[in-house]
DNA sequence: CACCTAGTACTTTTT
DNA sequence: GTACTAGGTG
């Protein structure tokens, strides 16, 4: 989480003349050009140096656009005389800000903490938060993520007796309701504008979504943008405050803002037109969020006196990568015509595989990178470089396919970091209590208050929650309906009839916890009250009886508090503030780890803007990447198209690219990607080439040449072309393709030994010519535990693990405790521990917190999962 | 009212 | 393989 900066506050808001600038001395001045201008090449100098005015930076993949913002704002700064507020810079991540002004602050120090940044929505919501009186909104308003936007609109679907399926699903209903919103369309235009069934009933929700969010004093994420825009267009006064506030404005990933993005920065250059945008048009990847490229395309239209400046020189990759990139992109319509180059000529032709399945897929990837790593531990002479797992990344299209990979990786014992998945802050047990400090601060916010209401369980069933929504509801007597914290404290007192004595108890309790919990806000800290929250609430002795689930989720809550920490400069209100609104809007990429010593699992939309030395792209399979819902439609295939490019150029040195020839359930077809065939030749080193198909077996997909020379015939596939799920019995692989799936598949997962396939084939498979093949293949896998090595550190020799599998679980050797030292870890890195529920597992990592210390730890059959050592019972093994 | 089970439907990407 | 739902039981 990116640290305290306030938008419109210090300096304060109240308009300052920027400082008497005193004329530089000339040597000073020179010093100064020297610094920041001498790293950069010509075209990024071109921009740094253009400061007046609107200014288009086209940066191509690595070509040093964050260096030209940094360096640009630096500039602007020591060299300009312009005063450090006066300056905003909106980034696609709170990640990208925080990076951005750690950089910053290296070049100029104490001044880069003044600088404006962050994203369109953390920057609307601090001047909502500040500003927001002036349109009307309440000051406290909550800020409701995709799981709270859910809940309001399955309430409706409660009350109307309509099922949460079909087309009545609140994602789908919830998607068209944001992208109409993004159109700048209300609810009444959606309306009048309706022709399907469908289309009317949406815009019906979309009204009474309106309605109901009013009167719950919230803002979603679209509204963040919107209301942002209104503060700009229906406040004159506080528009022209932020318009003569921020003089220079900067606009990163600027391929990827919508229409309401893009009128907000106009609202805001409007005087002084100093806006600098800089984007990639190759790298609009975000269309289906509102993205519209046409702000790039169309810049110079919109801002005639426009200069532009292309950055073409890539200093990121080898010539043979971007050559793959520019062969799989250049296959798009209406893109602006540039070629990057480099100085780095040739380099590693890129690896393809063609695996079996997922698993053979990723323990391929997993062999790789064993090697690699090997290469560390000077083991291959022959090794190209040495490799460290911070420089290596798996990149996928659907978070679904990290499942396969992360096995892989855990039975080898290679770290990993996933970005991504079930993301902590939507966690339930984090819901819930960031829901208790959001109720603290709002007696308006209905979901937060359901949300509490019967965790845990008190005895409020559905039957008393339509009791108190219908006494919150608007009547004749209060037009506005009644705050629900109201509705809730009456219910205590039992003013409302029909409430079970048992549900009423409860309410009066909650009530009275909430009382008393509010009285303290002012008095304690934010970690303090997370306490109060946790005990009073009686979420920590819930989870406390919940077993080892509850240990998982009271860690949860300790790293909760933990984080909450960060805010305990600011007085207790405004962290309290604080801390509700940055959980809100912290997004995925804002916890990745660029110097942790993992390999780094990411999608390819998350991946944007990062780099590894060494990247692997798996899942190249048409219906999965490109996506099946992008098949039948040119524009969502070309958004395809450039996603697979910013994969590509993601990599430094080292490209491998991955397909398997049979997928589960749907997603592809097993026939390799056409993005493969689009690449030249001449850059590839395919690894394998099988051809099931050949045999006769339409279960797979094709074989990569096949597929290959299929596409360049101008041939199509559709989903199902394949036959993904075909009756079994005709079930019928290569024998050299069901020894590799033998050696890899499930049979060696999570530590349980054999497992007959789901086809019932079952026999022994041919290990001679399969030996013959790859002798190394059989080795660790299927032998031993496989995350016998975890936590040993990569290279390391795998340990001897005499104890048949069976005996998992048990413990073999009882040693003397060890000594608990207050304040010290009591465990380490590559403990073997035995819990009594899990079993036997790893000790990955620890760390201490407050009160505790929370442990990682691989277990054989239950995964990673972190506890608290206080609760846990957990015993070190000898 | 809470918990369990079995059955069903569904899978993009995210601030 | 999972996430969610409905329906039954305690």
């Amino acid at each position: 989480m990116n640290l305290p900066f306030d938008p419109t506050g210090e300096p304060p808001l109240a308009h300052r003349a920027a400082p008497a600038r005193s004329p530089l001395a000339a040597a000073e001045r020179a010093a100064i050009e020297e610094r920041i201008l001498a790293p950069l090449n010509d075209a990024q100098r071109r921009a740094v140096i253009t400061t007046a005015g609107p200014l288009l930076v086209l940066a191509g993949a690595g070509s040093g656009k964050t260096r030209v913002i940094t360096h640009r704002i630096a500039w602007l700064i020591e060299h300009e005389g312009v005063a450090p507020w006066q300056i905003l810079a909106v980034t696609f991540t709170n990640k990208a800000a925080a990076e951005m002004r750690d950089r910053l602050y290296e070049m100029i120090g104490e001044a880069a903490r003044d600088v404006a940044m962050g994203t369109f929505h953390s920057i609307c919501a601090r001047m909502l938060r500040r500003d927001g009186e002036a349109i009307g909104l309440p000051k406290g308003f909550a800020i409701y993520d995709a799981d709270d936007q859910v809940r309001v609109i399955k309430g409706f679907l409660k009350e109307d007796d309509l099922p949460a399926t079909g087309e009545t699903k609140p994602s789908l209903i919830l998607g068209a309701i944001s992208r109409a919103k993004n159109d700048g369309l209300s609810p009444e235009q959606m309306e009048d504008r309706a022709v399907t069934h469908h289309e009317r009933l949406v815009a019906r929700f979309a009204r009474r979504y309106a309605t109901e969010l009013k009167r719950l004093d919230a803002l979603d994420f679209d509204d963040l943008l919107l209301e942002g825009l209104r503060l700009l267009q229906d406040a004159p006064t506080v528009a022209e405050r932020y318009r003569t506030k921020w003089q220079y404005l900067h606009v990163d990933e600027y391929q990827d803002t919508n229409r309401i993005q893009y009128n907000w920065v106009r609202e805001l250059a409007a005087k002084h037109g100093n806006l600098c945008v800089v984007g990639d048009d190759d790298q609009s990847i975000y269309s289906w969020r509102g993205a519209d490229i046409r702000n790039i395309l169309d810049f110079e239209r919109d801002w005639p006196t426009a200069e532009v400046v292309p950055l073409e020189q890539n200093y990121r990759s080898t010539q043979t990568i971007l050559d793959a990139a520019h062969g799989v992109v250049s296959h798009n319509h209406g893109r602006k015509q540039k070629k990057l180059w480099t100085e780095l000529q040739g380099g590693d032709q890129i690896r393809v595989y063609g695996a079996f399945d997922a698993e053979d897929e990723a323990a391929w990837i997993v062999r790789r990178i064993e090697e690699a790593s090997a290469a560390i531990a000077g083991r291959r002479a022959d090794a190209p470089e040495p490799v460290s797992l911070t420089g290596i990344a798996i990149l996928y299209r659907t978070n679904a396919q990290s499942r396969a990979i992360e096995e892989a990786l855990l039975r080898s014992g290679i770290p990993y970091q996933l970005i991504g998945g079930t993301k902590f802050y939507q966690r339930r047990e984090v819901k819930d209590a960031l829901a208790w400090l959001r109720v603290l601060r709002s007696d308006s916010d209905r979901i937060s208050y359901e949300r509490i209401l019967n965790v845990p369980p008190r005895g409020i069933g559905e039957k008393t929650i339509e009791l108190l929504r219908a006494a919150s509801d608007p009547t004749t007597k209060s037009p506005d309906g009644v705050p629900y914290g109201h509705v809730i404290a009456a219910a205590g007192r039992g003013e409302i009839a029909g409430i079970s004595t048992r549900a009423r108890n409860a309410l009066a309790g909650i009530a009275d916890v909430i009382r008393r919990l509010r009285d303290r806000i002012a008095a304690v800290t934010l970690p303090e009250l997370l306490d109060g929250v946790y005990s009073e609430s009686g979420l920590r002795a819930h989870l406390a009886s919940e077993g080892v689930e509850g240990e998982e989720r009271w860690a949860n809550l300790l790293e909760l508090r933990g984080i909450s920490g960060r805010f305990i400069e600011l007085a207790p209100l405004d962290a309290l503030d604080r801390f509700v609104e940055e959980t809100a809007l912290v997004a995925d990429q804002d916890a990745f780890d660029g110097d942790a010593e993992r390999v780094t699992l990411i999608t390819l939309h998350a991946a944007k803007g990062l780099e590894w030395p060494t990247v692997f792209i798996a899942g190249l399979t048409e219906g999965l990447f490109p996506h099946s819902r992008a098949l039948m439609d040119q524009e969502q295939m070309e958004e395809e198209r450039r996603l697979c490019y910013v994969g590509i150029t993601r990599a430094k040195r080292r490209l491998s690219l991955s397909y398997a020839l049979r997928r589960g359930w749907g997603d592809g077809d097993g026939t390799p990607s056409r993005f493969l065939a689009e690449i030249p030749e001449e850059l590839l080193d395919v690894a394998n080439d099988e051809d099931p198909r050949a045999d006769g077996d339409t279960r797979f997909g094709r074989g990569f040449r096949s597929a290959r020379a299929g596409f360049a015939r101008g041939e199509s596939w559709r989903e199902g072309s394949g036959t993904p799920g075909a009756p079994s019995g005709a079930f019928r692989p290569g024998r050299d393709l069901e020894a590799r799936r033998r050696a890899y598949g499930a049979g060696a997962r999570s530590g349980s030994l054999h497992v007959p396939d789901a086809d019932g084939i079952d026999e022994a498979p041919d290990d001679d010519e399969f030996l013959g093949e790859s002798p190394e293949l059989l080795q660790p896998v299927g032998r031993v535990p496989p995350w016998a090595a975890l936590g040993r550190g990569v290279g390391a020799s795998s340990p001897t693990v005499e104890t048949p599998v069976e005996s998992v679980g048990r413990p073999r050797v009882t040693t003397p405790p060890r000594p608990r030292i207050p304040g010290e870890r009591y465990f380490r890195d590559g403990d073997r521990v035995l819990h009594p529920t899990f079993g036997e597992g790893i000790v990955v990592t620890s760390k201490l917190t407050r009160h505790d210390e929370e442990v990682t730890i691989a277990f054989a059959g239950s995964g990673v999962k972190t506890l608290a050592a206080s609760i846990a019972k957990l015993e070190v093994q000898g």
